[in-house]
DNA sequence: CCATCTGTTCTAATACTATTATAACAGAAA
DNA sequence: TTTCTGTTATAATAGTATTAGAACAGATGG
């Protein structure tokens, strides 16, 4: 049973809900390397949403390589190839700059921005 | 002259993307208080798109308080006011979130994802 | 082997968002 | 008073998100 709650009424897309999730699971190690995905069919009767939509979210999962999806058998949580580091590195420099660039305008300090991504980070890591 | 590159193709929607882009103007202070924008019908020319396009930047601006918009005469850039601090924080805490999770999962330690937020932000500010 | 489970693919419908195009309106500005 | 401004309205198009239902074929386990 895997514990993630969706908002259906949320402007974030369902699907990405639910990458957002499944990626802070791993984040928090209760979800490793190597471990199933539970079923489209059953995880989206757990969430009472649309099998196509979990099947969504596994694809974007795919596409960031987090996940392998194996053919009609099912999906598994994949460690990240340090070659690919590059890749990966260059999306989150993408996604990181327009919300710095908020903090700054709001007049955020150096010292507090940094405090807040320690704080997430701690969040994430501990327990 | 506002120099802003818009990419039609984008899956950022064109009017995320602006906003985006006068954000990053604000945070690197070629775009101050009190500034007017361009009018929404001349900006749209000058971008090649429509002027709904631009207005809807520009009321998602001022609904994140970044602007504000005078009816019937034009937009100004405004400070943020400090009893807002709550307000903005949340937001940029929410938005950084899934980012860091996803940084922490393809392995990249504390170090090294404070050094990518420092280099942002030294951009930012740089020149 | 066989029944079941799996992801895959297809069609279809609905709702919503994004974008563009026109047009008209009323207040602001020069 | 003419021009510029944001505002509002209607409409069309394209794309996305979500759901539904069904069929298919490979994988799995008894």
């Amino acid at each position: 049973m895997m514990l993630i709650r969706i908002e259906p009424d949320s402007e974030i897309p369902i699907y990405l809900q639910l990458t957002h999730e499944l990626i802070e699971l791993m984040a928090r190690g209760k979800l490793k390397d190597g471990d199933p995905l539970p079923s489209v069919r059953s995880f989206a009767a757990d969430l009472g949403v649309n099998m196509h939509t979990v099947n969504k979210a596994y694809h974007e999962l795919e596409r960031k390589q987090f996940i392998q999806i194996i053919p009609k058998s099912g999906a598994i949580v994949s460690s990240i190839s340090n070659d690919m580091a590059q890749f990966h590195h260059e999306r989150i420099t993408t996604a990181l700059q327009p919300v710095i660039a908020e903090a700054l305008v709001i007049g955020m300090s150096d010292r507090e921005i940094k405090a807040v991504v320690s704080s997430i980070m701690k969040d994430l890591r501990g327990e």
